[in-house]
This record gives structure tokens, sequence and C-alpha cells, in this order.
DNA sequence: GGGAACACGTGAGTC
DNA sequence: TGACTCACGTGTTCC
């Protein structure tokens, strides 16, 4: 424990007393005005050294609840746990940042075909799964096609998402292959499956079109609402 | 500023070097051995100033990127600080919670209908916007029997997000009705339909079903799927 | 003047 | 031992 230095200045505050009791010609000591201003004093250093407590538990008390928050360990310095409160906070941003705007179509064609073999578990040994993710005009007969497609190279789709705005779609689907029709390079067949398919959609697109802008708008006044929600 | 009791701990030392130079029988007040335990001493208290300086920089520093990242005024002082962190993080968790639970479907049957006509820009006065989405059992044609009630209600879709897994789909449509064929109480319609939808979906799965347990096991293992990209 | 917030140097404890 | 963190009381500054 530290000593308090608050006696010191007590103590020579008494000092002071004796020597220089200029405000009054009286015998003793202390007058009373001594005695009043020696409170107020102490009065002073006890209430700034108590306010300066209560800050310190407010902050700790923050600090604690971050760590519980983070779940760091109670021996975790103060620096090192700010320093992940700022990763944390960064990737918590960048994270809703991009699923709000990976779950939207892009205004570009975009093919994405990962899989995700090494990432099996037990249950799907004899499985591929692969995630297929793209980017495309929208058409009537797209969802068919798509169907079609996966049909046709007998995969199962375990998971879709498919998101439409105005006129661009963005799909998202994560399909299994029996191991037995198919290897890790079914990666290239998918991939260009859903090449011909985009060529197809812009084909019609093409031919079907009169205008690129007004579409462009419709789909930037429909993105109102949809933020609004 | 103030002042350093590094020098008053010196000075102790000096006095304490007059009285006490017990290590050696010299003349002179200090010994070779007291000046290196001098410098020994007042090296350690210097670096021990300067380790706590470097924390409280480092702690300081992390503020400070907190204070930008939650763009908080420099004025904000360090506890209101932490608890606006505190309070971000737990907002950040809870929304990426949300998304990836709103986002896929729920098990048991849902219908929600709002209506944003308060929402409404300038540009649509003359259309109300609904935000439509309900969770049910997937089946082939469901698609098709929502376009047509769309159709029917002379509603045109601006955006449309469909996420199936296993057997259960998740639809969330903004729509806009056009002001002369519908007022605010068109939610209803919308809501009675989807009903109907439903109802038709259930029967007919209730029908073509043999168990419940397979298909629940099914989406769990192609949620391990989907949670693991 | 007085409360609030901060930086500082220091003693104590830990590894 | 030394390097490090923490809580503490204090001096200072700003409203």
């Amino acid at each position: 424990m530290q000593p308090e230095i608050s006696d010191h200045i007590f103590y020579s505050f008494l000092t002071g007393g004796f020597c220089a009791s200029t405000t009054t010609s009286s015998f003793y000591p202390f007058t009373i005005e001594d005695t009043i201003a020696q409170d107020k004093a102490l009065a002073s250093v006890r209430n700034h050294k108590e306010a300066e407590r209560r800050r310190r538990e407010r902050i700790n008390y923050h600090l604690s609840k971050l760590r519980y928050l983070l779940s760091c360990n109670s021996k975790t310095d103060k620096a090192t746990l700010l320093a992940k409160v700022v990763q944390r906070v960064k990737e918590l941003k960048q994270q809703t940042l991009e699923i709000s705007n990976e779950s939207l179509p892009s205004e570009t064609d975009e093919i994405s075909v990962l899989n995700f073999e090494d990432c099996s578990n037990d249950n799907d040994d004899h499985r591929i799964i692969f995630k297929v993710s793209f980017c495309c005009e929208d058409r009537p007969d797209l969802l068919q096609d798509l169907m079609e497609i996966l049909k046709s190279l007998r995969m199962e789709t375990l998971f879709a998402d498919l998101t439409t705005i105005g006129d661009r779609t963005r799909n998202v689907l994560v399909v299994a292959a029996d191991k037995g029709h198919h290897g890790v390079e079914s990666v290239h067949f998918l991939q260009n499956a859903l090449k011909s398919l985009l060529e197809r959609s812009s084909k019609s697109v093409m031919m079907g079109r009169s205008g690129g802008g007004g579409e462009m708008l419709k789909r930037r006044r429909a993105l109102d609402h949809i933020i609004m929600v």
C-alpha cells in the first residue's frame, strides 16, 4: 500500500500554523479560521482522492465488460485488451459491410466456383461439396436452365440463395456431387456450364432490350426501399 | 508540471551517504561502490518511469483508435468512450447474429407483410411499397404460385431474396402496388394470399412425406457446409 | 471556487 | 534480478 501524502500536507500545514499565525494575535497556535481552512483543505484532498478512485473504477468496470465480451483472460493486460477490442470492432464492421454488399447482385457479371473437399466432414466423405455463385442479368428461364445444368451434372442442391433486384440477379448455391461421378476437376465443368448460362443471358437481354439507363435507375430506386427496411 | 520525486530519493540517498558510509572506512563521504549503487538506483527509477510512460502511451494509442472507429469527439472522456465501445461491440455482435439468422429459413411457418407507405420517397408517391417475407416447406411450384398471386394483385417485384436449405425456404420480397388499385388495406389481401399459399404447401407436403426426422438432419448437414464458408 | 478529467511518478506485486 | 503491469495519490488544467 502506498503512503497517503495528504498526511504530509496536513503536517506541513501544522508547522505553517505554528510559524505564521498572521491572521490574529491570539496566543493559541490555531485560530478558528485556521481550523476551518484546515478542514476545507483536508476535505478538498479527500474529495479529489475519492473522485479519482471513482473515475478509475468507472474505467475498469467497462474494461472488465470488454474482457468478458472478447472472452479474454482476466490476466490480459489493458493495452493488449484494447488492441484486441480495436481489431474486433474493425472485423465486425467489415463483416457487416461485406454481408450487406455480398448479398446484393453486382453490376458486372461474375462467376465463382469453389470446392470444399478439404472441409468436408465425415458424413460426406463420399461427396464433393461446391460453392457456386454468379451475378448476371435476370431472365425468366434462368433458374430453370440452372436446374437443368445441375441435374445433367448429377449434382444435388443443398443450399440456394437467389437475390434479384431490378434486372440483376445474384445466385449462391452449395451443391453436392457424388465422388463416383466427379472429382476436383469438376470445378471446370461447373464454370463452363455457368459461362454458357451467362452467355445465353446476355444474348437474350441484348436482343430484347431497348436502353440501359432505365433499368439502372429502377434498381437504384428499388434499393432505396430495401435499405430503408 | 509535477516535481520528480526521484530528486527527493536522490537527496535522501545523499544524506544517508553522509551518515552511514559503512561499507568502507574511507574519509570521503562517497565510495565508488556508493556511486555505482547510486547510478543503478537512479537508472532503475528512470527505467521504471519511462516504462510506465510507454505503457500509458500504448493504452492511449489504442483509445485514440477506438475514438476514431466510433467517430467520437476527442473530448469524449475515457470512461464514456469505453462505455460506447462496449455498447458498439454488443450491437455489432447482435447485428451479425441477426443477419445470419434472419437470412436462413426458420423451422416454423411464418408470414410477415409490412407496408412502407410512410417511407416512400417522392419518386414513388403514386405507389405503395410492401415488404413480404415468409418461411415454409419448399416445393417445386411454390415460386410459380407466388408469382401468380403477385400478378393477380397487379404488384411489381422490386426485390427478391429466396433462400432454400434442404426442404425449408425463406422468401423475402419488396413489391410495389399502384395506388389506383391498392390502399394500405391491401396488406390483408397479401397476408391472406400467402396464407393460402402456405396451406397448399403443407397439404402437398403432408401427403407426399414419409418421415420428418430425415429432412432435419439433411438440413443440419447442409448448414455445416454453409457455415464453413 | 469547485468538480471533472488527465498525465504523472511511485510502491507493490508478478513472473 | 529486472522487466512489466497495476492502483494509487497528486498536480494541473479546463469549464
